[in-house]
DNA sequence: CCGCTGACTGCGG
DNA sequence: ACCGCAGCCAGCG
């Protein structure tokens, strides 16, 4: 697991607004690698980031994380639907489009003084 | 090298 | 809706 990999997948949950959400695919598919391995390092280094804005593709989050990330949605206006021990994707999901920019700005290497 | 374990996914029963 | 399964792939013992 190298640092590069670490930091793509950090920058681009960064670059998911709140309120919104993206799933692990969305991220793997975003910066090249698969879901799994999206959740392993989200799993060692998502705490930094908002990781509760990062569910499966069904809108759930791994139980032990439901508690916290519960209350982050609410305080961002997420809509948690218990029968789906998450949220609806369709409702949440965040513009791919957009976000992808949004993650490639971030990646964008800010002009450096010289 | 082998097997097991995940913050996963899509399909099938 | 729930469960299992195969595919997935890195990490650990």
């Amino acid at each position: 697991m190298d640092d590069v990999a670490v930091e793509r997948v950090l920058r681009a949950v960064e670059a998911v607004p709140p309120g919104r959400v993206v799933s692990y695919g969305d991220v793997g598919a975003l910066v090249g690698m698969g879901p799994r391995q999206v959740g392993s390092i989200m799993r060692v280094w998502g705490g930094n980031v908002a990781w509760w804005r990062v569910t499966t593709a069904s809108g759930e989050l791994a139980e032990h994380l439901r508690g916290v990330a519960a209350e982050h949605w609410a305080a961002e206006g997420i809509l948690w639907a218990p029968s789906r021990r998450g949220c609806r994707m369709a409702v949440y999901r965040a513009d791919l489009a957009a976000w992808a920019a949004a993650y490639e700005e971030r990646n964008r290497t800010p002009p450096t003084p010289d």
